[in-house]
DNA sequence: ACATCAATTAGACGGTTATCGAAATGTCGA
DNA sequence: TCGACATTTCGATAACCGTCTAATTGATGT
């Protein structure tokens, strides 16, 4: 549970596109996109730019409870936002955050 | 335990630089990568293209059973090739796999 | 043949995690 | 205010996973 999220916010409010990850994050990031749900709704959002949480509950067997689960682990890593408009969430992949994660890849 | 590993030998024979992961392995190494020893292992075969399992030993605070589980786990999602010379191993990053894998998540 | 060393396998233990149902929280419209 | 709905939180359970020690395999040198 490690917050990466609230730091990314600070750095990258102006959507940074050189925004670095910070230690632990690639690992964090990896991890969360180690489970195939996860990484399904970050597909989804990759293609969405921009998707609903009742959209995703509509596309995986699993449950509120359990998505919410997930959601909450993908943005602790940093990777998606999650807006809260009124009865629903609105979630939305982080891009600067997947350029960086693919970029410390790439420097491998 | 899927074995992405002798799948990708055959198609990868001649160093095919177009190879293309297989339905699960993208997922398969994701989840191998989401460790902090497996994720050290592929760097330091990164940096070095060719490293003797006793090298690692030395450098990871695990027990040698511990880091012949975390090889096989690297080989099976096919990341890495396991030589094995007379009493010693060499470990070698999969390059192929490697840059399908980045093409891959790049496509998202 | 024997001892030694590198690596793997077997088996066990403890912590982590994906999952659920049920309860709680919060929002909207009647 | 009340009821319906979306989402989150709580508590529990089962499966998975990283780790170890001990035993095994296999190769090398004496």
């Amino acid at each position: 549970m490690t917050p990466f999220n609230a730091i990314n916010d600070e750095a990258g409010r102006t959507s940074n596109p050189e925004l670095k990850l910070l230690p632990g994050q690639r690992l964090a990031i990896l991890k969360a996109l180690g489970d195939p749900r996860r990484m399904e709704i970050v597909e989804r959002l990759a293609a969405n730019p921009s998707a609903a949480c009742g959209d995703m509950r509509d596309c995986l067997p699993i449950s509120a409870a359990t998505l919410s689960h997930h959601l909450k682990e993908l943005e602790t890593a940093g990777l998606i936002h999650i807006e809260r408009e009124g009865k629903f969430a609105r979630l939305s992949l982080r891009r600067d955050v997947w350029q960086a994660f693919l970029s410390d890849l790439h420097k491998l």
